[in-house]
DNA sequence: GCCACCGGTGGC
DNA sequence: GCCACCGGTGGC
């Protein structure tokens, strides 16, 4: 085959980590929209934090963030970062009828060019993700914030819109709520058109805990309360090995992939106190915390604006 | 008391 | 398997 077909929109993000200088980022492409023009599209840093690279004081927590916005050129498959979140979304809006290429960075870098190195590379040193092509941009007064969970977690990510009065809304159902409380709004024109919920996709597959399989009827089923002393062998479940991971090198993808070190356990894993589990339903992922562990490649600073 | 974050499931 | 939705709660 040719050139594979181009990814259209991605996404990075820095993770931030107090004590381990994990830099892990996002990157997102779609590859849905690899009819012939590919684009990615790159998240940039939002404008509150002008400098990602710094971590954040003291949050604890530390989740990973979007490090940085980069769209892919549907002509010469390089990675151009996006200076500002707006000019991403911008951009991912009409990626599809209008896909982007160096030329039209030309409006942010006069001088850049396809024949200028790319701006940024999958080189494992990041989280890079799969963006959806198409995406409205918010309302005017309003923010969409996609927020990344920490690796393990049932999703990815969240997304959430934040309304002129600062109110985050989650769903649809909050949104369309909330403009039926706001009639301004709708007067001004906001439709539910313009908010979509949909979360970018991360490329290293074991990023997201896979959902714990639907109740395995080994045992009889729901057996409230009588759980069978025997029952947890937590054998049943094969985890996944790097193999897997390396097979993300994926279809479309120009140069090597690497997943990410699995140094830092960003996974917080925490018992939930209250709520035990009727029967156990997820012995192991809880217990055998399977990282990757890929070659901790070089800290390679890419995006940093 | 609030809310950012996470888990988990119903429904497709 | 994926996604939309939302309950619960730990941490402030």
């Amino acid at each position: 085959m040719e050139k594979p077909p181009p990814e259209p929109v991605v996404l990075s993000s820095d993770e931030e980590d107090n004590n381990a200088q994990d830099d892990r980022q996002i990157i997102l492409y779609d590859p849905t929209v690899a009819n012939g023009s590919g684009q990615l599209v790159a998240v940039a840093v939002p404008e509150s934090d002008p400098n990602p690279i710094r971590v954040r004081a003291l949050p604890p927590k530390v989740l990973p963030s979007v490090g940085a916005f980069t769209v892919q050129c549907a002509e010469c498959y390089k990675w151009r970062l996006i200076p500002t979140k707006e000019k991403y979304e911008e951009i991912r809006e009409h990626i599809l009828e209008k896909p982007f290429s160096c030329e039209i960075a030309k409006e942010w870098r006069p001088e850049i060019s396809c024949d200028d190195p790319g701006d940024i590379e999958q080189d494992g040193s990041r989280l890079w993700a799969i963006d959806k092509p198409n995406i409205a941009q918010p309302p005017p007064g309003w923010e969409r914030e996609l927020r990344i969970r920490g690796e393990g977690s049932s999703k990815f990510a969240d997304v959430y819109y934040i309304a002129p009065t600062g109110k985050r809304l989650r769903s649809m159902v909050e949104v369309q709520k909330y403009l039926l409380e706001h009639p301004e709004y709708i007067s001004q024109g906001v439709t539910l058109s313009q908010f979509s919920f949909q979360i970018p996709k991360p490329l290293q597959e074991n990023y997201v805990r896979k959902r714990t399989a639907r109740l395995t009827p080994l045992f009889g089923d729901s057996n409230l309360g009588t759980s069978r002393p025997t029952a947890v062998s937590p054998i049943s479940w094969a985890p996944p090995d790097d193999a897997t991971a390396l097979q993300l090198g994926g279809p479309g993808f120009s140069g090597s992939y690497t997943s990410f070190d699995g140094t830092t356990p960003p996974v917080k894993k925490k018992a939930r106190s209250s709520t035990q589990k009727p029967c156990n339903s997820d012995p192991l992922h809880k217990q055998h915390r399977f990282k990757i562990k890929g070659p901790r490649l070089p800290p390679h600073d890419v995006c940093d604006f």
